[in-house]
RNA sequence: GCGGAUAUGGCGGAAUUGGCAGACGCGCCAGAUUUAGGUUCUGGUGGGAGACCGUGCAGGUUCAAGUCCUGUUAUCCGCACCA
């Protein structure tokens, strides 16, 4: 009889050979087939690793085991995100230096991992805090900063009136302070920003080129939000101003009735003077200023606004004056600021109308009455009421009216995207000093390269200043310095980079991790990049994913990189909620900490409920039931080997179901469907205790299947029942197709789409002989006339009767 | 509001993409082993006495619908300074 399980000592013990072989380490020798697995290095929170973190790990540690047994020089790395706000309100809270604060998390976070058996490549760990590794995110800083994509700009930040700093969007909740409830209100700052939106086009066309599952393609497209529409000058009455605005639908363009400004466009101020309700209008853009662009769009549903008083606009193409509203719908963000509003095909438009009874004109005929119901189909209706566009089609109107627009010089054809640039400075500590220096006489000006990297230096508090800059503004020996250009005095920036800087090109570090003169060599970079396959959360869909293929393809037209887009492949996991359904939280009290599973059921048993919990792309909740029933079944996969005979090869009775097997969970280790796999495992294994023995080379296929989800045990097994080697150092098995089909199916036998009994026939049966037998078997229920008979080769005969 | 998703037994979830709904696991029930509890093993387990009925809800297409179409409801996630 076996020994007990001792998950206890099987882990340790192969945990501590696998160090010592360095038994998953990317090698140099770039002759190998490579295969670049890349799970989101986490952000070291005090609260230690989640039970949330080792589904995406697991998953793609079994796909980097499955490719190391296939052949494959396999990088799989991880490193820490370790720059940001919980550090820094930590420090702040403690008084505790940021950096040791970041030691002890990662200490813990590696320990954690460690202890769960991942086969991550620990010599190219990265820390993004460390300097040697900003030295190459301020240098990318700088390549930005010289092709004119990153510029200094007055933004809207979150700015308590009591603290006296900027709030994260995190940190208002519901308009005020979090931490002390007084009221938030949107300030103007000078903000560092990188122009993503330059390369709006190129992130939407390279999507075309790569494998991402598609609703991370569906959500980019959507943020980038290209629109094809058209800018129109309205000129104003009695003034030489000009509104341009922008429009999607310029073929309503006789249909507009007024126009919406954003509370914030420069021309209110401009005549603010003329304007005989200036109170009001002032009043309004305060109380718009309190609301995030977000909350402004949501309580859209009551419409809110107010009439300029003293200016007036022309529609340019029928010359009739309308008035002018402001409204905090329309965002200075998107397009110029102002819109023109034809209330009759725009639904905010309508009820904007509506609500403060503006006329309402059809020029788009082909639905009901527009002065009850709005009318956006833009398929259907034809043009009327609009002059020389009468009796078009929508699509054919606009074309018209966009050349007309652009003979008479009072409009063009414009792409529009949503997508905005990045704001790239944080009034922070804890980030990556951005390696700039303002001088009076030279402007702004980036520091020699040779100066990289430039260092965070200690401060006394990491409390931002009262007026709202950086810690590092308090420094003044650190901020005054001279100019790179005119050796005169100047000052350094003393904002810092967001976390998503480091985050942004962590994946090309990994390939040369220590290189100290470059950010990776050519070398590297030529051989391990793209990235083959990379997993993460669907909340990083747009963000960091769009921000880092920003990156990657930048530094591809600066031909620092030889690919164009960072990533072939990318998926994306469910989260992990509580028992109760909830997301974990310590406030909810329904965290699990993946140590304590670890400790009482063992790394392989979390590892293997976190892959069968349920389908990797969902949600799922999790269940300490769920956990047993894992380790249940990991105890009969080590009793097995109880009943291993001396025979080799596979036995008759089983060879169908192996080979089924193999094929099965080879296929779905590659598509995400890790609970079948780890299923078909399962029935693999009852039918081996159904059959009461099995072969040597039967229990050898079931355990390297199991190694990637399960490696401690099943190297254990090998080991005890003498394979030879190491498991992990396998080849990954192969099954043949003929192998897997049964020769004789059972197919059900129905009437009228309804199964009445099933029928046993050989795999290539003739139809006459199926639906002969099917017939004889159905006879007594065949008692109508028989209009139809449906032959499924191998699944179904249906018989329709009348 | 905008964008993305999800809905199947008591529970987590399967279903070769239009072909026997409920694989696999949990839970539960019964039995065996055990001094007992636990463990382990064996069998059963969608509902209904039944013809039959069953995949959020209402229609539709089809010989056949969890899967396709139209409409609808509920829930979850993201929304640019958390990362």
């Amino acid at each position: 009889m076996a020994e007990l399980y001792n998950h206890k000592v099987v882990e340790k013990k192969w945990q501590k050979i696998w160090d010592e072989e360095q038994a998953f380490a990317a090698t140099e020798d770039y002759s190998k087939p490579k295969y670049y697995a890349l799970v989101e290095f986490p952000y070291p929170s005090g609260q230690g690793l989640h039970v949330g973190h080792p589904r995406p790990y697991t998953a793609m540690d079994i796909v980097a085991r499955k490719r190391r047994m296939q052949g494959y020089n396999v990088l799989f790395p991880m490193g820490w995100d370790a720059f940001g706000l919980p550090t820094e309100n930590y420090a702040i809270k403690n008084q505790i230096h940021p950096k040791i604060v970041t030691k002890n998390n990662v200490d813990r976070f590696k320990s954690q991992l460690h202890a769960i058996g991942y086969s991550f490549d620990w010599n190219r760990e990265v820390n993004t805090t460390d300097p040697e590794y900003y030295h190459w995110t301020q240098w990318i800083f700088l390549q930005l900063f010289k092709k004119g994509l990153a510029y200094k700009t007055e933004m809207p930040i979150n700015w308590c009136t009591s603290c006296k700093v900027g709030l994260a969007n995190e940190e208002v909740v519901n308009g005020v302070c979090e931490r002390c409830g007084a009221p938030v209100i949107r300030k103007a700052q000078s903000q560092w920003m990188l122009k993503i939106t330059d390369y709006a086009q190129k992130l939407l066309d390279g999507l075309d080129d790569v494998d991402y599952i598609e609703r991370v393609k569906v959500s980019q497209k959507n943020w980038i939000g290209k629109s094809m529409g058209a800018e129109v000058d309205f000129s104003i009455q009695g003034k030489e101003d000009k509104l341009r605005i922008y429009t999607t639908r310029c073929d309503t363009l006789f249909g507009a009735t007024y126009m919406v400004l954003s509370p914030e466009h420069p021309l209110i101020d401009k005549y603010k003077d003329e304007l005989s309700n200036w109170d009001e209008i002032a009043a309004y853009r305060e109380a718009a200023a309190r609301k995030s662009d977000f909350e402004r769009a949501e309580l859209a549903k009551e419409k809110t606004g107010v009439e300029i008083q003293g200016l007036r606009a022309i529609n340019p193409v029928n010359g009739v004056e309308i008035p002018i509203w402001i409204s905090d719908y329309v965002l200075m963000s998107y397009g110029t600021g102002a819109i023109m509003a034809v209330p009759a095909h725009d639904e905010r438009d309508w009820e904007f109308a509506k609500k403060f009874g503006l006329p309402i004109i059809e020029v788009v005929a082909g639905g009901k009455n527009v002065q009850e119901e709005v009318f956006t189909d833009v398929a259907t209706g034809r043009l009327v009421n609009s002059g020389f566009l009468d009796g078009l089609e929508v699509a054919q109107a606009k074309e018209k009216m966009i050349a007309f627009l652009e003979e008479k010089g009072i409009g063009n054809a414009k792409v529009n995207f949503k997508l905005r640039d990045w704001v790239f400075s944080r009034q922070r500590y804890w980030g990556e000093p951005i390696p700039i220096v303002y001088c009076e006489k030279c402007g702004y000006v980036p520091l020699d390269e040779s100066e990289l990297p430039l260092l965070l230096p200690e401060v006394e508090s990491y409390m931002p200043t009262d007026n709202g800059e950086s810690p590092l503004a308090a420094m003044t020996d650190w901020v005054n310095t001279s100019c790179p250009c005119c050796k005169g005095p100047a000052k350094r920036e003393t904002d810092t980079m967001p976390q998503w800087a480091g985050s942004s090109w962590y994946f090309i570090r990994y390939t040369d991790p220590k290189n100290e003169k470059a950010l990776a060599s050519k070398e590297a970079m030529e051989y391990w990049l793209p990235v083959d396959w990379y997993n993460g959360g669907m909340e990083h869909t747009t963000l960091h994913l769009l921000y880092s293929r920003f990156w990657h393809r930048f530094l591809y037209d600066e031909k620092v990189v030889s690919c164009k887009e960072p990533y072939q492949k990318r998926t994306s996991h469910g989260m992990i909620l509580g028992e109760n359904g909830e997301k974990m939280s310590k406030s909810r009290g329904n965290v699990v900490n993946p140590d304590d599973i670890v400790r009482d059921y063992g790394a392989d048993t979390l590892r293997t409920y976190e892959m069968f919990i349920g389908a990797f792309e969902l949600s799922a909740c999790w269940s300490e039931d769920g956990v047993k029933g894992c380790r249940r079944f990991l105890e009969r996969v080590w009793k097995l080997q109880d009943i291993v005979n001396d025979e080799e090869g596979f036995s008759k009775d089983l060879e169908t179901k192996l080979h089924q097997t193999i094929k099965k969970v080879s296929t779905d280790f590659e598509s995400l469907k890790y609970n079948t796999a780890i299923a078909a495992m399962m029935a693999l294994i009852n039918d081996f205790y159904k059959k009461g023995s099995v072969t040597k080379d039967e229990f050898k296929t079931l355990l390297t299947l199991l190694n990637p989800v399960a490696p401690h045990i099943t190297e254990e097994l090998w080991e005890m029942k003498g394979y030879g080697g190491k498991l992990y150092q396998a080849s990954w098995p192969e099954y043949d197709e003929k192998k897997t089909e049964e020769s004789t199916v059972e197919i059900a036998l129905q009437i009228n789409g309804k199964t009445k009994a099933t029928l046993a026939i050989v795999k290539d049966e003739s139809k006459e002989n199926v639906l002969a037998k099917a017939r004889e078997a159905l006879a007594d229920k065949l008692t109508g006339t028989v209009v139809k008979e449906i032959y499924v080769p191998g699944r179904i005969v249906n018989i329709v009767m009348k």
